[in-house]
DNA sequence: CTGACATATATCAACCCTATATAGGTGGGC
DNA sequence: GCCCACCTATATAGGGTTGATATATGTCAG
Protein backbone atom coordinates (compact mmCIF):
# COMPACT_ATOMS: atom_id res chain seq x y z
CA UNK A 1 0.00 0.00 0.00
CA UNK A 2 1.90 3.56 -1.02
CA UNK A 3 1.68 6.84 0.57
CA UNK A 4 -0.51 8.00 -2.40
CA UNK A 5 -3.17 5.31 -2.03
CA UNK A 6 -2.76 6.01 2.08
CA UNK A 7 -3.42 9.89 1.58
CA UNK A 8 -6.47 8.64 -0.55
CA UNK A 9 -7.98 6.72 2.04
CA UNK A 10 -7.86 9.63 4.30
CA UNK A 11 -9.17 12.45 2.05
CA UNK A 12 -11.96 10.06 1.31
CA UNK A 13 -13.46 10.95 4.99
CA UNK A 14 -13.05 14.35 3.81
CA UNK A 15 -10.82 17.16 3.54
CA UNK A 16 -7.57 17.15 4.97
CA UNK A 17 -3.90 18.84 5.57
CA UNK A 18 -1.16 16.87 5.38
CA UNK A 19 -0.34 17.69 9.17
CA UNK A 20 -3.80 16.17 9.59
CA UNK A 21 -3.47 12.94 7.43
CA UNK A 22 -0.13 12.48 9.60
CA UNK A 23 -2.61 12.82 12.69
CA UNK A 24 -5.24 9.65 11.41
CA UNK A 25 -2.16 7.52 11.09
CA UNK A 26 -0.56 8.45 14.65
CA UNK A 27 -3.88 8.49 16.77
CA UNK A 28 -6.75 8.98 14.90
CA UNK A 29 -8.82 5.37 13.27
CA UNK A 30 -6.01 4.60 10.89
CA UNK A 31 -3.37 4.81 13.85
CA UNK A 32 -3.40 0.75 14.23
CA UNK A 33 -2.95 -0.71 11.25
CA UNK A 34 -1.02 1.27 9.59
CA UNK A 35 1.17 4.60 9.46
CA UNK A 36 3.29 7.20 7.10
CA UNK A 37 5.37 9.72 7.89
CA UNK A 38 6.04 13.92 6.61
CA UNK A 39 8.62 12.71 4.42
CA UNK A 40 6.46 10.38 2.29
CA UNK A 41 3.19 12.81 2.84
CA UNK A 42 3.74 15.79 0.91
CA UNK A 43 5.23 14.16 -1.81
CA UNK A 44 2.30 12.17 -2.27
CA UNK A 45 -0.15 15.29 -1.98
CA UNK A 46 2.03 17.02 -4.48
CA UNK A 47 1.74 13.97 -6.93
CA UNK A 48 -1.80 13.46 -6.37
CA UNK A 49 -2.36 16.74 -7.24
CA UNK A 50 -0.94 16.90 -10.21
CA UNK A 51 -2.26 14.04 -10.95
CA UNK A 52 -6.02 15.28 -10.76
CA UNK A 53 -7.00 12.71 -8.27
CA UNK A 54 -7.27 15.47 -5.64
CA UNK A 55 -7.56 19.20 -5.04
CA UNK A 56 -5.82 21.71 -2.73
CA UNK A 57 -7.16 25.07 -0.99
CA UNK A 58 -4.96 27.69 1.21
CA UNK A 59 -6.72 28.02 4.26
CA UNK A 60 -5.68 31.29 6.83
CA UNK A 61 -5.43 30.46 10.21
CA UNK A 62 -5.39 32.90 13.48
CA UNK A 63 -2.39 32.67 14.73
CA UNK A 64 -1.10 29.29 12.93
CA UNK A 65 0.59 28.41 9.90
CA UNK A 66 -1.94 28.57 6.77
CA UNK A 67 -2.97 24.93 6.35
CA UNK A 68 -3.22 23.68 2.85
CA UNK A 69 -6.55 21.54 2.80
CA UNK A 70 -6.97 19.12 0.23
CA UNK A 71 -10.07 17.09 -1.11
CA UNK A 72 -10.21 14.21 -2.85
CA UNK A 73 -12.26 14.64 -6.74
CA UNK A 74 -14.48 12.51 -8.18
CA UNK A 75 -10.99 10.90 -10.29
CA UNK A 76 -9.12 10.14 -7.21
CA UNK A 77 -12.43 8.45 -6.14
CA UNK A 78 -12.65 5.63 -8.84
CA UNK A 79 -8.39 5.54 -8.16
CA UNK A 80 -8.77 4.84 -4.67
CA UNK A 81 -11.86 2.28 -5.20
CA UNK A 82 -9.72 0.82 -7.99
CA UNK A 83 -6.81 0.42 -5.93
CA UNK A 84 -8.83 -1.57 -2.78
CA UNK A 85 -9.16 -4.40 -5.72
CA UNK A 86 -5.36 -5.60 -4.75
CA UNK A 87 -4.61 -8.33 -3.02
CA UNK A 88 -3.63 -7.23 0.42
CA UNK A 89 -0.13 -8.22 1.10
CA UNK A 90 0.00 -10.42 4.70
CA UNK A 91 -0.61 -8.56 8.04
CA UNK A 92 2.63 -7.60 9.56
CA UNK A 93 3.77 -6.63 12.79
CA UNK A 94 6.71 -4.94 14.33
CA UNK A 95 7.73 -4.74 17.41
CA UNK A 96 11.29 -3.75 18.92
CA UNK A 97 10.05 -4.74 22.32
CA UNK A 98 9.43 -8.40 21.53
CA UNK A 99 12.60 -8.40 20.01
CA UNK A 100 14.23 -7.46 23.19
CA UNK A 101 12.43 -9.77 25.39
CA UNK A 102 13.00 -12.49 23.03
CA UNK A 103 16.08 -12.20 24.71
CA UNK A 104 15.28 -11.46 28.12
CA UNK A 105 18.01 -13.97 29.70
CA UNK A 106 20.64 -11.91 29.17
CA UNK A 107 18.70 -8.41 30.16
CA UNK A 108 18.66 -7.02 34.02
CA UNK A 109 14.92 -8.44 35.52
CA UNK A 110 14.42 -5.17 36.08
CA UNK A 111 14.78 -3.64 33.23
CA UNK A 112 12.44 -6.82 31.26
CA UNK A 113 9.87 -5.59 34.16
CA UNK A 114 9.98 -1.66 33.80
CA UNK A 115 10.12 -2.46 29.31
CA UNK A 116 6.25 -4.93 29.71
CA UNK A 117 4.54 -2.10 32.21
CA UNK A 118 5.31 0.12 30.01
CA UNK A 119 3.84 -1.50 26.86
CA UNK A 120 1.12 -2.10 29.07
CA UNK A 121 0.18 1.52 30.13
CA UNK A 122 0.88 1.90 26.09
CA UNK A 123 -1.66 -0.63 24.69
CA UNK A 124 -3.98 0.34 27.35
CA UNK A 125 -3.83 3.96 26.70
CA UNK A 126 -4.41 3.57 23.00
CA UNK A 127 -7.37 0.92 23.60
CA UNK A 128 -8.87 4.41 26.05
CA UNK A 129 -8.40 6.32 22.56
CA UNK A 130 -9.64 3.64 20.80
CA UNK A 131 -13.16 2.74 22.63
CA UNK A 132 -13.76 6.84 24.26
CA UNK A 133 -14.25 7.76 19.85
CA UNK A 134 -17.90 7.92 20.81
CA UNK A 135 -18.49 7.78 16.86
CA UNK A 136 -19.62 4.13 17.58
CA UNK A 137 -23.18 4.25 15.69
CA UNK A 138 -22.19 6.94 13.26
CA UNK A 139 -19.51 5.47 11.51
CA UNK A 140 -19.56 3.35 8.57
CA UNK A 141 -19.43 -0.55 8.69
CA UNK A 142 -16.35 -0.78 7.94
CA UNK A 143 -14.74 1.83 9.39
CA UNK A 144 -16.25 -0.05 12.78
CA UNK A 145 -15.51 -3.41 12.18
CA UNK A 146 -11.34 -2.60 11.90
CA UNK A 147 -11.95 -0.60 15.15
CA UNK A 148 -13.18 -3.54 16.58
CA UNK A 149 -10.35 -5.67 15.69
CA UNK A 150 -7.52 -3.15 16.15
CA UNK A 151 -9.76 -2.83 20.24
CA UNK A 152 -9.74 -7.01 20.40
CA UNK A 153 -6.35 -7.33 19.26
CA UNK A 154 -4.45 -4.65 21.53
CA UNK A 155 -6.75 -6.18 24.35
CA UNK A 156 -5.02 -9.24 23.79
CA UNK A 157 -1.99 -8.09 24.22
CA UNK A 158 -2.52 -6.11 26.93
CA UNK A 159 -3.89 -9.55 28.91
CA UNK A 160 -1.15 -11.39 27.83
CA UNK A 161 1.32 -8.89 29.16
CA UNK A 162 -0.53 -8.73 32.37
CA UNK A 163 -1.23 -12.06 32.86
CA UNK A 164 3.14 -13.26 32.42
CA UNK A 165 4.85 -10.88 33.36
CA UNK A 166 5.10 -12.32 36.47
CA UNK A 167 5.98 -15.82 35.75
CA UNK A 168 9.11 -13.99 33.12
CA UNK A 169 10.65 -12.04 35.90
CA UNK A 170 10.68 -15.20 38.29
CA UNK A 171 11.94 -17.60 35.25
CA UNK A 172 14.94 -14.85 34.50
CA UNK A 173 15.64 -14.29 37.73
CA UNK A 174 16.34 -17.81 38.80
CA UNK A 175 18.36 -18.74 35.81
CA UNK A 176 22.05 -18.22 36.25
CA UNK A 177 22.60 -16.62 32.50
CA UNK A 178 22.12 -13.32 34.26
CA UNK A 179 24.28 -10.26 33.16
CA UNK A 180 25.49 -6.77 35.27
CA UNK A 181 23.15 -4.23 35.06
CA UNK B 1 15.74 -1.99 15.00
CA UNK B 2 18.23 -2.34 12.33
CA UNK B 3 19.09 -5.12 9.55
CA UNK B 4 22.07 -5.79 11.49
CA UNK B 5 21.00 -5.75 14.89
CA UNK B 6 17.94 -8.07 13.59
CA UNK B 7 21.15 -10.77 11.94
CA UNK B 8 22.81 -10.45 14.81
CA UNK B 9 19.89 -11.76 16.89
CA UNK B 10 19.14 -14.64 15.00
CA UNK B 11 22.85 -15.63 15.07
CA UNK B 12 22.99 -15.44 18.71
CA UNK B 13 20.42 -19.09 18.79
CA UNK B 14 23.44 -20.51 16.12
CA UNK B 15 25.29 -20.45 13.47
CA UNK B 16 23.36 -19.68 9.77
CA UNK B 17 23.15 -18.74 6.54
CA UNK B 18 21.30 -15.42 4.91
CA UNK B 19 19.01 -17.68 3.88
CA UNK B 20 18.09 -19.23 7.24
CA UNK B 21 17.86 -16.05 8.59
CA UNK B 22 15.21 -14.47 6.11
CA UNK B 23 13.60 -18.42 7.08
CA UNK B 24 13.74 -17.39 10.74
CA UNK B 25 11.40 -14.22 9.61
CA UNK B 26 9.29 -15.66 7.78
CA UNK B 27 7.91 -18.76 9.30
CA UNK B 28 10.69 -19.01 11.94
CA UNK B 29 10.68 -17.86 15.52
CA UNK B 30 11.16 -14.60 14.72
CA UNK B 31 8.37 -14.32 12.18
CA UNK B 32 5.11 -12.54 13.94
CA UNK B 33 7.45 -9.72 15.06
CA UNK B 34 9.75 -8.38 12.82
CA UNK B 35 10.74 -8.43 8.99
CA UNK B 36 13.74 -8.80 6.41
CA UNK B 37 14.30 -8.85 3.46
CA UNK B 38 17.32 -10.46 1.18
CA UNK B 39 18.62 -6.69 -0.16
CA UNK B 40 19.29 -5.94 3.47
CA UNK B 41 20.18 -9.21 4.95
CA UNK B 42 22.88 -9.76 2.71
CA UNK B 43 24.70 -6.30 3.01
CA UNK B 44 23.80 -6.51 6.71
CA UNK B 45 26.28 -9.59 7.33
CA UNK B 46 28.40 -8.33 4.89
CA UNK B 47 29.09 -5.38 7.05
CA UNK B 48 28.97 -7.13 10.43
CA UNK B 49 31.48 -9.50 9.21
CA UNK B 50 34.24 -6.40 8.20
CA UNK B 51 33.12 -5.07 11.65
CA UNK B 52 34.45 -8.42 13.34
CA UNK B 53 30.79 -8.91 15.21
CA UNK B 54 30.18 -12.35 12.90
CA UNK B 55 32.37 -14.95 11.07
CA UNK B 56 31.83 -16.97 8.03
CA UNK B 57 32.68 -20.06 6.43
CA UNK B 58 31.77 -21.92 3.44
CA UNK B 59 29.29 -25.17 4.16
CA UNK B 60 29.72 -27.36 0.60
CA UNK B 61 26.19 -28.81 -0.28
CA UNK B 62 25.80 -32.17 -2.02
CA UNK B 63 23.02 -30.99 -4.51
CA UNK B 64 22.50 -27.19 -3.52
CA UNK B 65 24.31 -24.22 -3.92
CA UNK B 66 27.16 -23.69 -1.66
CA UNK B 67 25.64 -22.19 1.56
CA UNK B 68 28.26 -19.12 3.89
CA UNK B 69 27.43 -20.25 7.17
CA UNK B 70 27.63 -17.01 10.37
CA UNK B 71 28.34 -17.27 13.59
CA UNK B 72 28.43 -14.72 16.22
CA UNK B 73 31.65 -13.67 17.79
CA UNK B 74 31.69 -12.31 21.19
CA UNK B 75 32.61 -9.32 20.11
CA UNK B 76 29.43 -9.45 18.01
CA UNK B 77 27.44 -10.94 20.84
CA UNK B 78 28.36 -7.80 23.37
CA UNK B 79 27.45 -5.59 20.42
CA UNK B 80 24.03 -7.31 20.84
CA UNK B 81 23.32 -7.00 24.29
CA UNK B 82 23.89 -3.48 24.09
CA UNK B 83 21.89 -2.78 21.26
CA UNK B 84 19.23 -3.94 23.50
CA UNK B 85 19.32 -1.44 25.72
CA UNK B 86 18.02 0.95 23.32
CA UNK B 87 14.04 2.09 23.89
CA UNK B 88 12.00 0.05 21.88
CA UNK B 89 10.06 2.03 19.29
CA UNK B 90 6.21 1.60 19.56
CA UNK B 91 4.74 -1.67 18.10
CA UNK B 92 3.27 -1.03 15.02
CA UNK B 93 0.58 -3.01 12.91
CA UNK B 94 0.39 -3.01 9.17
CA UNK B 95 -2.57 -4.32 7.40
CA UNK B 96 -3.38 -3.25 4.03
CA UNK B 97 -6.29 -6.12 4.73
CA UNK B 98 -7.66 -3.53 7.33
CA UNK B 99 -7.00 -0.60 5.42
CA UNK B 100 -9.23 -2.33 2.65
CA UNK B 101 -11.85 -3.58 4.71
CA UNK B 102 -12.37 0.00 6.38
CA UNK B 103 -14.11 1.12 3.05
CA UNK B 104 -16.05 -2.26 3.08
CA UNK B 105 -19.36 -0.27 2.21
CA UNK B 106 -17.70 0.79 -1.46
CA UNK B 107 -16.16 -3.46 -1.97
CA UNK B 108 -18.75 -5.90 -3.36
CA UNK B 109 -19.89 -7.82 -0.30
CA UNK B 110 -18.61 -11.26 -2.13
CA UNK B 111 -15.02 -10.02 -2.08
CA UNK B 112 -15.41 -8.69 1.64
CA UNK B 113 -16.71 -11.97 2.70
CA UNK B 114 -13.20 -13.71 0.63
CA UNK B 115 -10.79 -11.78 1.84
CA UNK B 116 -11.28 -12.16 5.30
CA UNK B 117 -12.00 -16.03 5.04
CA UNK B 118 -8.66 -15.44 3.48
CA UNK B 119 -7.27 -13.87 6.29
CA UNK B 120 -8.63 -16.09 8.51
CA UNK B 121 -6.81 -18.90 7.02
CA UNK B 122 -3.90 -17.01 7.18
CA UNK B 123 -3.98 -16.48 10.83
CA UNK B 124 -5.10 -20.12 12.08
CA UNK B 125 -2.31 -21.25 9.52
CA UNK B 126 0.61 -19.16 11.28
CA UNK B 127 -1.31 -20.74 14.66
CA UNK B 128 -0.79 -23.52 13.84
CA UNK B 129 2.56 -23.29 12.66
CA UNK B 130 3.77 -21.29 16.15
CA UNK B 131 1.42 -24.06 18.60
CA UNK B 132 3.22 -27.09 16.61
CA UNK B 133 6.71 -26.32 17.58
CA UNK B 134 7.25 -28.55 20.27
CA UNK B 135 10.14 -26.82 21.58
CA UNK B 136 7.82 -25.63 24.01
CA UNK B 137 9.79 -26.50 27.52
CA UNK B 138 13.49 -26.32 26.38
CA UNK B 139 13.62 -22.36 24.31
CA UNK B 140 14.60 -19.98 26.64
CA UNK B 141 12.59 -18.15 29.35
CA UNK B 142 12.51 -14.92 27.19
CA UNK B 143 11.74 -16.62 23.49
CA UNK B 144 8.77 -18.41 25.06
CA UNK B 145 7.01 -15.55 26.30
CA UNK B 146 7.31 -13.56 23.27
CA UNK B 147 5.75 -16.51 20.76
CA UNK B 148 2.95 -16.98 23.78
CA UNK B 149 2.77 -13.41 23.25
CA UNK B 150 2.37 -13.99 19.41
CA UNK B 151 -0.17 -16.87 19.85
CA UNK B 152 -2.38 -15.11 21.64
CA UNK B 153 -2.63 -12.08 19.77
CA UNK B 154 -2.67 -14.29 16.64
CA UNK B 155 -5.71 -15.73 17.78
CA UNK B 156 -7.67 -12.81 19.35
CA UNK B 157 -7.51 -11.39 15.26
CA UNK B 158 -8.36 -14.97 14.19
CA UNK B 159 -11.56 -15.11 16.80
CA UNK B 160 -12.60 -11.74 16.01
CA UNK B 161 -12.77 -12.01 12.09
CA UNK B 162 -14.69 -15.26 12.49
CA UNK B 163 -16.84 -13.91 15.06
CA UNK B 164 -17.98 -10.47 13.23
CA UNK B 165 -17.58 -11.55 9.69
CA UNK B 166 -21.50 -12.14 9.64
CA UNK B 167 -22.60 -9.05 10.75
CA UNK B 168 -20.43 -7.22 8.66
CA UNK B 169 -21.21 -8.20 5.37
CA UNK B 170 -25.28 -7.85 6.68
CA UNK B 171 -24.33 -4.32 6.96
CA UNK B 172 -22.60 -3.57 3.75
CA UNK B 173 -25.30 -5.65 2.23
CA UNK B 174 -28.38 -3.24 3.66
CA UNK B 175 -26.38 -0.28 2.64
CA UNK B 176 -27.25 2.14 -0.36
CA UNK B 177 -23.20 2.85 -1.34
CA UNK B 178 -22.62 -0.49 -3.24
CA UNK B 179 -20.51 -0.11 -6.37
CA UNK B 180 -21.06 -2.72 -9.14
CA UNK B 181 -18.92 -5.94 -8.87
C1' DC C 1 11.00 33.82 30.83
C1' DT C 2 12.77 29.65 29.44
C1' DG C 3 12.05 25.13 27.90
C1' DA C 4 8.91 21.80 26.30
C1' DC C 5 5.41 20.92 23.24
C1' DA C 6 1.85 21.73 19.45
C1' DT C 7 0.70 23.46 14.76
C1' DA C 8 2.22 23.47 9.95
C1' DT C 9 5.10 22.53 5.69
C1' DA C 10 9.12 20.76 3.54
C1' DT C 11 13.45 18.30 2.34
C1' DC C 12 17.47 15.05 2.49
C1' DA C 13 20.40 11.26 3.59
C1' DA C 14 20.29 6.81 5.12
C1' DC C 15 18.08 2.87 5.03
C1' DC C 16 14.86 -0.74 3.58
C1' DC C 17 11.80 -3.42 0.41
C1' DT C 18 10.53 -5.28 -4.10
C1' DA C 19 11.75 -7.17 -8.02
C1' DT C 20 15.01 -9.33 -10.66
C1' DA C 21 19.26 -12.17 -12.05
C1' DT C 22 21.70 -16.41 -11.65
C1' DA C 23 21.88 -21.52 -11.02
C1' DG C 24 20.67 -26.02 -10.11
C1' DG C 25 17.40 -29.58 -7.69
C1' DT C 26 12.75 -31.56 -6.78
C1' DG C 27 8.22 -32.96 -7.69
C1' DG C 28 3.61 -32.89 -9.88
C1' DG C 29 0.75 -32.89 -13.97
C1' DC C 30 -0.21 -34.30 -18.83
C1' DG D 1 9.27 -37.64 -20.90
C1' DC D 2 8.84 -32.88 -20.54
C1' DC D 3 7.51 -28.56 -18.78
C1' DC D 4 6.22 -25.60 -15.12
C1' DA D 5 6.18 -24.34 -10.60
C1' DC D 6 8.58 -24.12 -6.51
C1' DC D 7 12.68 -24.68 -3.17
C1' DT D 8 17.56 -23.73 -1.96
C1' DA D 9 21.11 -20.04 -2.20
C1' DT D 10 23.45 -15.46 -2.95
C1' DA D 11 23.43 -10.85 -4.72
C1' DT D 12 22.19 -6.12 -6.45
C1' DA D 13 19.76 -2.03 -8.48
C1' DG D 14 16.05 1.03 -8.25
C1' DG D 15 12.43 3.14 -6.01
C1' DG D 16 10.14 4.30 -1.89
C1' DT D 17 10.00 5.19 3.11
C1' DT D 18 11.72 6.63 7.58
C1' DG D 19 13.78 9.72 10.72
C1' DA D 20 16.05 13.78 11.49
C1' DT D 21 16.29 18.37 10.66
C1' DA D 22 14.96 23.32 9.26
C1' DT D 23 11.74 27.06 9.65
C1' DA D 24 8.20 29.87 11.93
C1' DT D 25 4.98 30.84 15.48
C1' DG D 26 1.80 30.01 19.64
C1' DT D 27 0.75 28.09 24.22
C1' DC D 28 1.40 26.60 28.70
C1' DA D 29 3.77 25.13 32.96
C1' DG D 30 7.31 26.04 36.31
Amino acid sequence: MDAKTLCLGVLLRGEASGYEIKKAFEEGPFSHFHQTSFGSIYPALNALSAEGLITGRAQAQDKRPDKKLYSITPKGRSALISALKIEPAPDVMRSDFLFILSFAQFLPPRRVGHLIDQRIAWYREALERMESCACTNTVPAGAAFVRGMGIAVYRAAADYLEAHRAELIAEISESATLVAE
